[in-house]
DNA sequence: GAGACTAAGTGACTTAATTCACAATATATT
DNA sequence: AATATATTGTGAATTAAGTCACTTAGTCTC
């Protein structure tokens, strides 16, 4: 049945996010038609997942062929809200903020950083960047009226993360991409996703260290695949593609 | 039952690193003692998770009291592999490169950028920061025998980031946190994460838009809550917090 | 246009993660 | 030392996510 109201699980979309970006790449190399197996494999999921995620929205392929690459990509921008153009906020001018900033990638998938704020003095009034002035956090309800915001990206220090949520929240933003390492608190109307790199950093020392201590938690599955080389980098064979470093952060 | 061999969910890796932090922040702020509802409310967790997760490596606490907020943190340090200090090398001095050298945060946690690598002619040979030189890829393999390093972190664009993973693991690494927008193939020793920018912004946009087109993903089932307020930031009443930001990356 | 072939779509099943709810065990109090 | 109270630890129940395997519906060939 098309377009269910069923409970779509939250990794779905995020996994439609990375399909898109794959059609993406295919709609460059002039592809015309993709199957979900190589559009699975691609993007390494399991093939059934893939069509099970999109059977979610509707029916987007043709049976005995598979997907019209630049009809998918259209309906995939279409359920995640792509298509049209983000204006984003960045909160805290600092490292990396200013990296954000310069981030290409950004305004190749339309989301755009229309104005930038922060708190600390010696920041405030400067141009961060040619033709970018940093305003006080005061303003941003202010600013915010006259320039309407879609998204705010916190990169200010923990300490003063949440706070920086709360007036982001009280300003009429609903969307916040946040980088501080601290887990925030929001009201349920408000999309939130976490960057939090020292967490991820940790779960690669505890991978490291188990594999140490135990004896690869790895290998015990795949002891069997010790035989089958992986010299030829670029293509490892498919059973030796880890699947596992699933990531959750609520 | 102490220190099962049972599998352990990978989103239970994840949190403990944010119980981590949580408890580095009462530690500091003196706390003796706290308990599984305490911490779990800190971080936004179910009090009973909490207790699992730590369940599946022991028993730290204490029936009726609660956790000893030093014992437990050395615990999960041990747990997690933090402790030690961890070598890394940054692949890629752009923009999202150079903020990260210049991250403060790593190396309070113990993480240390010791060598930096590019590709790109007008990088290779310069310091990219006082003191810190950019090594030409090629090199990899031979600086790493002398330093030895633990993780790498892949900061190239997307084009680049496969043929950057075979070569970290090449030379022998078998961690590698990801920032290039794609997703990389490693064999099953390797423990990878992904920090991928547009793909979180996408599942934000997607609930934006889907907030405005059906009104309310979220409202269906907090509708009683509506007249419940919520004008006092900071802490937001418990029922108005936001769990469902859940992220997965494969 | 009949038969062979391919690949989507999906209900049923399996596996995994989360939450409940209560027994176990500690402290504090009188 | 008996009772009240607090809070952990965990088996059992629940919910959610992922995979299998089959049905359906297209295309291609002769």
């Amino acid at each position: 049945m098309a377009g269910k109201a069923t409970n779509i699980p939250t990794a779905t979309i995020l996994r439609l996010s990375i399909y898109h970006r794959y059609l993406q790449s295919l709609m460059e190399r002039g592809t015309k038609v993709v199957s979900s197996a190589q559009l699975a494999n691609g993007t390494n999921v399991n093939a059934a997942q893939l069509r099970k995620d999109l059977s979610y929205f509707g029916r987007f392929g043709v049976r005995g062929v598979g997907y019209n690459v630049s009809k998918l990509l259209r309906q995939i921008k279409e359920i995640l809200g792509l298509g049209k153009s983000w204006n984003m906020a960045l909160i805290g001018a600092g490292n990396i903020g200013k990296a954000l900033l310069q981030h290409k990638q950004f305004e190749n998938h339309g989301y755009n950083f229309v104005l930038v704020f922060d708190k600390t003095p010696f920041r405030v009034g400067k141009e961060i960047l040619p033709g970018i002035e940093v305003h006080h956090i005061d303003k941003l309800k202010e600013l915010a009226a006259t320039t309407p915001i879609d998204l705010a990206v916190i990169a200010v220090p923990a300490s003063q993360a949440q706070e920086m949520a709360d007036t982001i929240i009280e300003a009429g933003i609903s969307g916040i991409l946040n980088f501080a390492p601290a887990r925030l608190k929001v009201p349920n109307h408000v999309a939130l996703q976490h960057v939090d790199f020292t967490t991820l950093l940790d779960t690669l020392t505890y991978a490291l260290s188990t594999k140490e201590k135990k004896g690869a938690y790895y290998n015990k599955k795949k002891e069997e695949n010790r035989n089958t080389r992986w010299d030829s980098p670029q293509s490892w064979p498919d059973h030796m593609i880890n699947y596992s470093n699933l990531l959750v952060t609520k």
